[in-house]
DNA sequence: GCGTCGATGGCA
DNA sequence: GCCATCGACGCG
């Protein structure tokens, strides 16, 4: 296991930088607009004197109760509060007895729509694999417990926008979601199309997911 | 390289 | 009884 990151200085906290986190109103607009838009960002979770920083390169949209790839489509539980609140807020759920995933809140109150981070790069020298929302979870020491529902315009767990160009993104269906009906086959998964940090395209029927590039 | 399967626990 | 996953294992 590599040697964790210390944190060297934090430019977004700086007066006058360039760089930038990402406030209220960047989260308050549909998934389907925030999950493309969230390709490039970095993620910063501090803990203590720790900081984990990471690029995403991999996301899905999940669109409100009438998805039924959606948890919200379930309906106002303990579990989906959160999706059901504030956009720019945490969703933390805990899967498959192991797993704990990072989905951002996106639109508005009571429109419960979500986006899934599911992959990203390690930046600051850090060496580990992020290629799967589990494992990005799991290294950057983000979890329900700790983390559903926290605000992420907070000083903890956020967004910052470096200020890089926006990469060529591709699309796709989403992972793992088969039981859906006509849902599994909608293209809400957004990727970067030429990093090698995006996960393994999903095993099984041996033939290639439909992907088409987009912008 | 590709398919199959078990681990493991919160949730409806 | 599912499940927005992962990694180990068997095959060849």
């Amino acid at each position: 296991m590599a040697a964790e990151p210390v944190r060297p200085y934090a430019r977004e906290d700086r007066p006058g930088s360039a760089v930038k986190k990402l406030g209220r109103s960047f989260y308050a607009r549909p998934a389907i607009e925030l999950a493309p838009d969230l390709i490039g960002k970095i993620l910063v979770h501090r803990i203590g004197r720790k900081e984990y920083r990471a690029r995403i390169v991999e996301t899905e949209a999940y669109i409100g109760q009438h998805d039924l790839a959606c948890h919200a489509s379930k309906g106002r539980t303990n579990r989906t509060e959160v999706m059901f609140g504030r956009p720019g807020h945490a969703y933390v759920y805990f899967i498959y007895g192991m797993y704990d995933m990072l989905n951002v809140v996106a639109s508005d109150v009571d429109d419960a729509q979500a986006v899934l981070i599911r992959a990203a790069e390690p930046l600051n020298g850090w060496n580990v694999d992020l290629s799967g929302p589990g494992k990005l979870a799991r290294a950057m020491h983000i979890t329900r417990r700790a983390n559903n529902g926290v605000d992420l315009t907070g000083k903890k767990l956020f967004f910052i926008d470096a200020g890089a160009p926006r990469p060529k993104i591709s699309r796709s269906k989403r992972v793992g979601v088969d039981y859906a009906g006509r849902w599994k086959h909608a293209l809400l998964r957004f990727f970067d199309a030429g990093s090698p940090f995006v996960s393994r395209i999903r095993p099984m029927s041996g033939k290639r997911q439909g992907e088409e590039a987009t912008r």
